[in-house]
DNA sequence: GACCGCTGTCACACTCTGTTACGAACGAGC
DNA sequence: GCTCGTTCGTAACAGAGTGTGACAGCGGTC
C-alpha cells in the first residue's frame, strides 16, 4: 500500500501589513502549507499569474486607494478560488458585502492563527456550493416574489402591497439571508452579522427569531418557501429575485 | 506484480504536480500499463493528437488559468474517452460537476494506489456506455417527467403543480441523483456527495433515505419509475428529462 | 412609576435521521 | 424447478435537531 501523497495547499495572503503577513507565513509554514505573501493587488495579479493558490486570505483594509472588495469581487470574476476576508472587528457593513461579493467566510481581526487555521480547513474541505454573486447593489430594493425588501428605509412590502412591520431583529435577518438568496448561513454568522456576537453552545436566540420572521412572512410558517432551514446548518432564503 | 492486461491498456495522467505524475508513471508502469503523463492541458491536447488514450486521469486543480473541469468539458465534447478525475480532498461541488460535466468517476486526494487501480479497472471494464452529458446548468430547475426540481429554492413540484416537501436529507440525494440522470451511483459515493464522509460497511443509511425519498415522489414505491435500484451497486435516477 | 414592545431563555413537543432487525426479492448454481 | 447466500426495502426505535409558546428582563415612552 502506497502512502497518500499528501498535496501540499497553497495560500496566498494578501495584506499590506507585513508584521501580519510575517506571522501568517510562519504559522502556516509550520503547519505544513505552502504560503505566498503579498501587500496589495498588484503583487497578488503577478503571483496568481505565475501560479494558483488554493485559497486566498484577503485583508479588507488595503492601503491608499485599493479596497479589498475590489479585489475581492476581481478574482471572483476570474476564477472559484476560495477567499476568506480578514475583517475589522466591527466592519459588519463590510463582511455582509464580502460575501455577497462572493468571499467563502470572513475572519474579524484580531484573530487567533488556531481560528484562521480551522476556517481554511473547513472552506477547503466543504467548499460552499454554487456561490452565485449576488447582483444585489446596496440602496436598491430587493424584490422577490412580488415582495419588495427597502434595505434603506427598512420596509417590507407584501405582493399586495401592504406593509409587514418587522422588529429590528427580524428585519436585520431578513436583510442578511435575503442579500446572498441561496446561500446556507450558520447560526453563528447570522448572530455574528446581525449583532456582532458569537453563537454560545446551546443559543436559540437565531431560531426563535426565524421563527418570529416565519410567523410574520410567511403564509404557511409550517411550510415556509421564503425562510428554509437546512437541518445540521442553518437558514437559507430560497425566495425568486423578481 | 499483476498480471498485464492483455492489451496494454493507455493511461493519459494530466497533473499539474510533477511529484504526483511520476508516481503514478512508476505504479502503473508496474502494473503493465503504458501510460503518458502531461502537466497541463496543451501537453494534453499534444498527446492525444498523437495518439487516443484509453483513459484519462484529470487533476482538477491545474494551474492558473486552467480549470480540469473546462478540460473534461473539452474532451468530453470530442470523444467518449472514459475520464477519471482527481478531486481535493472534499471538494464535494467539482465533484458534482465533474459529474455532469461527463466524467466517469473520481477520486479524492491524497488517494491510495491501489484505488486508483481499481477505479481505473472499473471504469474500462464497464465502459460506460458514452455517459450523456447533462445539460443542467446550476440556478436553473431540472424539469422530467411534468415534475419540477428547483434546487437554488430547494423546491419540487409535482406535474400537477403542487408542492412536495421533502426534507433536507431527501432533497440532497434526489439533487445528486437527479443533475446526473442515468448515472448510477453508489451508496458510497451518495454519502460522500450529500454528508462528506465514508459509508461503513454495513451502513444502511442511504438505502433508508431512498425508501424515505420514494415515498414521497414515486407513485407506486414498490414499483419506483423515478428512482431505481441496480442490485450490486446503488442507484440511478430514471426521470425523463423535459 | 406604569406601560409597552422587543428579545433572550427555557421547556416541551415535534421532526428528522442513523441504526437495527427482519423478511422479501434476487441471482447463482444445481 | 429448487436451495442458498446476498442484497434490498422498510418498520421501528432512539438520539439529535428544530419549532414555538410562555415568560421575564430590558430599555424606551408617557
Amino acid at each position: 500500500m502506497a502512502e497518500p501523497p499528501m498535496r501540499q495547499e497553497h495560500l496566498l495572503v494578501v495584506d499590506d501589513d507585513a508584521r501580519i503577513r510575517q506571522m501568517l507565513a510562519r504559522y502556516f509554514e509550520d503547519e505544513g502549507y505552502r504560503i505566498t505573501t503579498v501587500g496589495d493587488g498588484k503583487a497578488m495579479r503577478e503571483a496568481m499569474a505565475r501560479g494558483a493558490a488554493d485559497l486566498v486570505l484577503l485583508d479588507l483594509m488595503l492601503g491608499p486607494g485599493e479596497s479589498g472588495l475590489d479585489i475581492a469581487r476581481e478574482l471572483r470574476a476570474r476564477s472559484d478560488i476560495p477567499i476568506i476576508m480578514l475583517t475589522g472587528r466591527d466592519d459588519v457593513v463590510d463582511r455582509i458585502v464580502g460575501l455577497e461579493v462572493g468571499a467563502d467566510d470572513y475572519i474579524a481581526k484580531p484573530f487567533h492563527l488556531r481560528e484562521v487555521l480551522a476556517r481554511i480547513k473547513t472552506v477547503l474541505r466543504r467548499r460552499a456550493p454554487a456561490q452565485r454573486v449576488s447582483e444585489v447593489s446596496a440602496g436598491r430594493p430587493i424584490r422577490f416574489d412580488g415582495w419588495e425588501l427597502d434595505i434603506e428605509r427598512r420596509r417590507v412590502v407584501r405582493p399586495d402591497g401592504s406593509e409587514v412591520t418587522l422588529t429590528t431583529g427580524e428585519f436585520e435577518i431578513l436583510s442578511i439571508l435575503a442579500r446572498s438568496p441561496g446561500r446556507v448561513f450558520t447560526r453563528d454568522m447570522l448572530m455574528d452579522l446581525t449583532r456582532g456576537r458569537q453563537l454560545d453552545v446551546f443559543d436559540r436566540t437565531i431560531d426563535a427569531q426565524i421563527a418570529r420572521l416565519r410567523k410574520k412572512i410567511e403564509a404557511d410558517p409550517k411550510n415556509p418557501l421564503l425562510v428554509k432551514s437546512v437541518r445540521g446548518v442553518g437558514y437559507v432564503f430560497t425566495g425568486k429575485a423578481d
